[in-house]
DNA sequence: CGCGCAGTCTGAAACGATTCAGCCCCGGCC
DNA sequence: GGCCGGGGCTGAATCGTTTCAGACTGCGCG
């Protein structure tokens, strides 16, 4: 007589024995019930409840299929940065939802450290953020599994999607030129994975290392450029709408003379409005604030700002990983369109003190 | 001759056979550096590189050691709604840094659906919202795995950890009756799964099923009931700020008398506020508003709230759930302290109208 | 009557690793 | 010289499934 019950987990072969078939029938049970018949189904699954067998193992089926019903979500942040951003959250919330539908969860690597990401069992990966050339990218793509880059530079090997950061960006800023402000602040994400904060030093600013950050850098300077007006930039360290304030307050205190807010997401510009109220300033009449991405809850706010599809991204992105995972080969890359939207935080410059 | 190099991944085999060693040699080289010699590791990596191998196959080794490095996050709702909430998001930027630490990374379960919780290989959940009784609840406790429940009835074999929610509600509820308020509208969170919003039915109220929404709600009743004071109650579809809004526009069209407003949470606290702005009413002149959960926002919005230590809950939960995978027996329940912060959306009601 | 087929069920080979118990060899020590 | 110990490596079992190729039974049909 075997040594009674270990209280270790029963397996499919303690179920096969205790109903005296093979184990092919009990896996058959739960996977192609139309293989055996009703009765027999029945006493095992009975006899699976008594020995308390919750059902095959995922990790030994995850196996044996090869394929294990998760999507790495690939993220340079900490967690509770990277969901302070609603858009985060929506665009998650989307790709989630048309992968559910295929069986597929999100597994949230969120770490500056390749380590999570070398030791997923994932199926495939979705870079939501990743500097350019950093250890985490590397690991991803050593993985060799199907990879969508989002917001990001292009790379061998894996399908992108993101949106027209620089048009976007370009637009916001002709807006406010049009108006007439040449003294412009610009409240930035940030530029790479070291932190830092505060004024830019230009030789940093070239090393920008986010993509979505450069990109949207570039499109503000070359349309200030194009209009003879000086740009005033601060990087934020973290996309949250405390450190916008923070930043902008210290930003219009260094230059007195800006008379308009560029900010590179809603959040940020959340916080723009904050230290604007702070300091008195009216809005849009002492100055003017407008951010980017067009968050539900900037409609509220008044706030003006770029719009992007973060929910249409989201499931372009689970669509895109689907076909890789399908076999097909990485699409070109797809870039969605954005637009300015008007709403009340814009303004002409106040009037210049007369001097 | 075998038919050369088929394209499909190379496993630890491959890598054996080419440098001439045994598999558990190569197994040795990526676990054990100090199992053999300097050169022949060097050797062994070597090939890796050349055949494209990129190490041990996590699913495979997860299997063997029993271990997926993997916790389900189970949440009852899509995952739009879940993040919604910045509390959400640091409660689990909480619990994952301590978690990774241990080399686990979080697995989103974020739906109504019991499917994926019952397919998910992970090592232990943590049941962040689901309602007492459903499905959902029951696929994970038939995992039998460690669990521990966040903000939830206690449960048999399962640790947990949660706050005083009843505490935190009455102090706010007795806060605002200790100034006079005696007509309070209560803006809710959602009840149960089945989403309403809107008035509520008294059975509706009494069968609600998520138990954070149901304890706080009690402990509102019974001290109005307490005071002598009248609720008025409107139940939100999801924690957003535009929910809050919404209905707190609602509720105070249809109770002009209301003189206050007790929100579950600051979220909802949050669209209360905008809706006073859109109704021209001051606070808290006109209405005092009062939230739950004070989120780092919260402080710029002069919100007077419960705080609760959302980011120490994050990481007990996870301590909680090391122990558990450690082989410990769950401990008692968890119930972290709340506390009233006052600020400046909270006073006297305003003079009745003369009548 | 014999053939073939549908319906059920089984055996055994994967899936890709980890790990334990040896085995071999060489050097040091008494 | 014999013995012991340890470094370096291997064989084989094992983790818990899925699935493919049968095998067996009984039945309808020609």
């Amino acid at each position: 007589m075997k040594p009674a019950k270990p209280p270790g987990k029963a397996t499919l072969r303690d179920v096969a024995r205790r109903v005296g078939v093979s184990v092919a029938t009990v896996s058959n049970a739960y996977n192609r019930p139309d293989q055996l018949s009703a009765e027999l189904r029945e006493r095992v699954l009975g006899a699976a409840r008594e020995l308390g067998y919750s059902g095959p193992d995922p990790l030994a089926r995850s196996l044996r299929r090869g394929r294990a019903g998760v999507i790495g979500v690939v993220y340079d942040a900490p967690l509770d940065y990277a969901f302070a951003d609603p858009a985060a959250a929506l665009f998650l919330g989307a790709a989630s939802e048309v992968l559910q539908a295929e069986a597929l969860n999100l597994l949230l690597l969120a770490s500056a450290d390749a380590q999570p990401v070398r030791g997923a069992s994932a199926d495939g990966f979705i870079v939501y953020c990743a500097a350019e050339g950093s250890d985490l990218l590397a690991a991803v793509l050593e993985r060799q599994l199907p990879t969508v880059l989002v917001d990001q530079g292009q790379l061998p090997g894996a399908a992108q999607v993101g949106i027209d950061d620089a048009g976007g960006a370009r637009q916001a800023a002709e807006y406010l030129l049009s108006l007439g402000h040449r003294h412009i602040g610009v409240v930035s994400l940030e530029l790479g994975p070291g932190r830092r904060g505060g004024p830019v030093a230009p030789e940093h600013e070239a090393a920008a290392a986010y993509r979505t950050t450069a990109e949207r850098l570039r499109a503000y300077r070359e349309a200030a450029a194009g209009a003879g007006a000086q740009l005033h930039l601060t990087e934020t360290e973290h996309n949250t709408p405390a450190e916008g304030e923070r930043r902008s307050r210290d930003l219009l205190a260094a230059h007195p003379e800006i008379t308009a807010l560029l900010c590179m997401s809603d959040v940020l510009a959340q916080g723009a409005l904050g230290a604007a109220a702070g300091l008195g300033l009216r809005v849009p009449g002492d100055l003017s604030v407008i951010g980017y991405d067009d968050l539900p809850s900037s409609a509220a706010l008044q706030l003006d700002t770029v719009w992007q599809p973060t929910a249409q991204k989201g499931r372009a992105v689970a669509r895109a990983l689907l076909d890789l995972l399908a076999g097909q080969a990485p699409g070109p890359p797809l870039a969605l369109p954005t637009r300015l939207v008007k709403r009340g935080t814009v303004g002409p410059p106040r009037p210049r003190p007369v001097g």
